[in-house]
DNA sequence: ACCTGAACACCGTTCAAGT
DNA sequence: ACCTGAACACCGTTCAAGT
């Protein structure tokens, strides 16, 4: 499809150096490695990404990749912050609703993660990228538009944060595989006896997590922010 | 030092069979391996275990591990539920002080990981082991205790468990290396015009890990249990 | 019952070389 | 500037065999 020639006789898209075979693969640069990876990790999982799959996927030799990026590691990283890019409106202040501005934030960093759930375990490995700063940066604003204390606020963003990667974590690994997880229930029915309080509120059982994720924030930002109650209208 | 001959002149411990060269290694068993594993683990992290080096500080061969072990992920497994053993006592009701003792439940829980820190990471990976369970267990009684209605119940261990988890995690990874550290530090230096608000309250400067998971946990369990204020005495 | 070495099918990365 | 193949120093695990 990509460069087809249409009704523009003049190539206007690509303006200089002679016209590489049309039908071979574009040139890899660091843009097609990454959004490669992330394809790759989407399918395979975290194990599932090695140099070689990648190149293959490339259609290039393992070494190739070397010239764009500076390790596996690098590799990563570039996948997680690209997977982490905010795409939602900067000025989301909802007619004052600071705390559904703040649910929004990080109901939106979820969803992220979730889309691509090998992310949130990276997340808690690797350095902060640009987009996990700047997601940092609009929850730290949107706390001081909610009231929280500027002595609070480090406190708060690193709850927040805290709570938002691990209820992520859990829930990818839970969903993970079936098969896993029906032998964990398994486990668990058995030595029901032994765990009989999480055995009787059914912990392992349950997996309403869109629920027990917000309701779990209700009750931190409750905590943080009590001026805020969760019942205003 | 072990099977050294002395007073005893019967052997007791050693109940059948000829006896082994006296000075040679122990026998291989799960035990010694996940110890061992843990040895390994602690000094290197988690990509440092590998099933040759474990064999090699056994004194055996790689493949006399698999008799006992299933796998390596049965070794990361073991491993990480040995470490999450709960060494306290089970009955620490003070004076019905329930606050406290859901405090105490997950510092002991964090002040495990973070003794062994690359368990926090394992722990958001893999099933959960009977320790885990166990300490589920623990908290879900505190939690009753401490006025926890029964609906609230998993909401409230599943929040606390993400807390602790990703804390633990979060601490782990920025003590990991100095140097990522230092490198962090410069990069939001240099980006700081764009990430103003985190800059202002020197997020990624803020090393009181303790501080913050205390009162973070408080805020947590403020909105958990409203009755219980931090401030009751 | 417990342990072993050889072999298989992989890894990430260095290096010296090609265009 | 960009790409390459050969080679190095590793992996986890299968298998057939030893005691």
């Amino acid at each position: 499809m990509a460069g087809k020639r249409g009704a523009r006789s003049k190539r206007t898209q690509r303006t200089s150096g002679p016209l590489p075979p049309v039908r071979s693969e574009p040139p890899l640069s660091r843009q097609r490695i990454v959004a490669t990876a992330i394809e790759l990790l989407d399918a395979q999982g975290l194990d599932g990404l090695t140099m070689r799959r990648l190149a293959d996927r490339l259609g290039s030799g393992v070494m190739s990749l070397y010239w764009h990026v500076d390790s596996k590691e690098d590799v990563f990283d570039l996948a997680l912050d690209s997977v982490l890019e905010y795409r939602g409106s900067p000025h989301i202040a909802q007619l004052h609703d600071w705390r559904g501005e703040i649910i929004h934030v990080l109901e939106d960093w979820r969803a992220s993660m979730l889309r691509h759930p090998w992310s949130a375990s990276l997340l808690s490995r690797r350095a902060l990228g640009p987009n996990t700063l700047g997601r940092l940066e609009l929850l730290s604003k949107a706390l001081s538009r909610a009231g929280v204390a500027a002595a609070d606020m480090n406190v708060a963003i690193w709850s927040l944060w805290n709570y938002v990667m691990g209820a992520t974590i859990t829930r990818a690994s839970f969903e993970l595989s079936d098969e896993d997880r029906a032998a964990a229930q398994l486990r668990l029915a058995r030595l029901s006896e032994r765990y009989a309080a999480i055995e009787r509120s059914r912990l392992l059982l349950d997996d309403d997590w869109d629920g027990t994720f917000r309701r779990g924030l209700g009750f931190l930002l409750d905590g943080l922010a009590p001026g805020q109650n969760s019942s205003a209208p």
